[in-house]
DNA sequence: TTATCAGATGCGAAAGGTTTTTATTAGTGT
DNA sequence: ACACTAATAAAAACCTTTCGCATCTGATAA
């Protein structure tokens, strides 16, 4: 039985045609790589396969509550989407493309950790994100 | 002529009611204090003023692009904006306590801009929050 | 294997926050 | 004050996300 279908009856859920293509695309997608709702929707549509948008949502909310993706929100009201992983990584957004980029620095969380030190706290956790714009290759969308 | 207005003018903005509320209500918040549209439109409510809530996001974005205000995207797709001040700063959340505090570190942003560098972007702003526990005084709410 | 049924899906419509459009009104420089 | 231009209110458009409901599907039992 492929891992995904693993995954999914461990998070109680049924094993179903959306939900594994749409934990497949979440699989292919690289390190670093995230979609949105429509992405994922448009990627089905490519491949053939009959899933409707509301459907695509459903699935990711259901993925998130059981732990499977993290959702991160964005400008707009729009959300992306990617499998959750163990190691702490941080994000860079195209405010003008909506490019989604994630970074490690290990140097970053040392530095953090003096700061909160300073203040009297112990971090366990963090939200980083760096909005800007990319130099080149950014297209509207 | 008032403080507001000469802020105003600086930005090439026309003074007019709408505006000038807007600013006062955003001046008169507290530091740290963030107030989405929809509060300011209520505040707007309150005291009397004919001013539509698109007229309030007009504003907003203007003094945005201005520089006048900062935006803060939360979970949810809404925004909050606050008046900029000139430095950036960061936060610290105690997650039990729930204890708010702000830092400021130059070099924290020295190190981003090189990180976002070298992944061809350009930071314009940032959201950097700490989760974590305050080693002492830290009572639950 | 087949029947059964809770649970999942697809579609369309609606919600919620934000932005644009359009006709009108109000600042600004002269 | 006048004319010119920018700003406004209100409504409608937009866009992502969610909901309602009839239909369909996959897991389990017979």
């Amino acid at each position: 039985m492929a891992l995904e279908n693993q995954e999914l009856r461990k998070a109680g859920l049924k094993i179903t045609l959306p939900r594994v293509k749409i934990y497949q695309i979440l699989e292919r997608a690289g390190e670093g790589e995230h979609f949105s709702a429509e992405d994922i929707y448009k990627m089905l549509m490519e491949t053939g396969e009959d899933v409707g948008l509301a459907t695509v949502y459903r699935v990711l909310t259901q993925f998130e509550a059981a732990g499977l993706v993290a959702r991160h929100h964005f400008e707009g009201g729009h959300s992306v989407f990617e499998l959750a992983r163990d190691e702490h990584h941080d994000h860079v957004v195209c405010v003008k493309c909506g490019k989604v980029r994630e970074f490690v620095d290990p140097t970053l969380t040392v530095r953090l950790d003096e700061i909160a030190d300073e203040l009297g706290f112990t971090v366990t956790d963090r939200t980083l994100y760096l909005y800007g714009v990319c130099r080149d290759g950014c297209e509207e969308s």
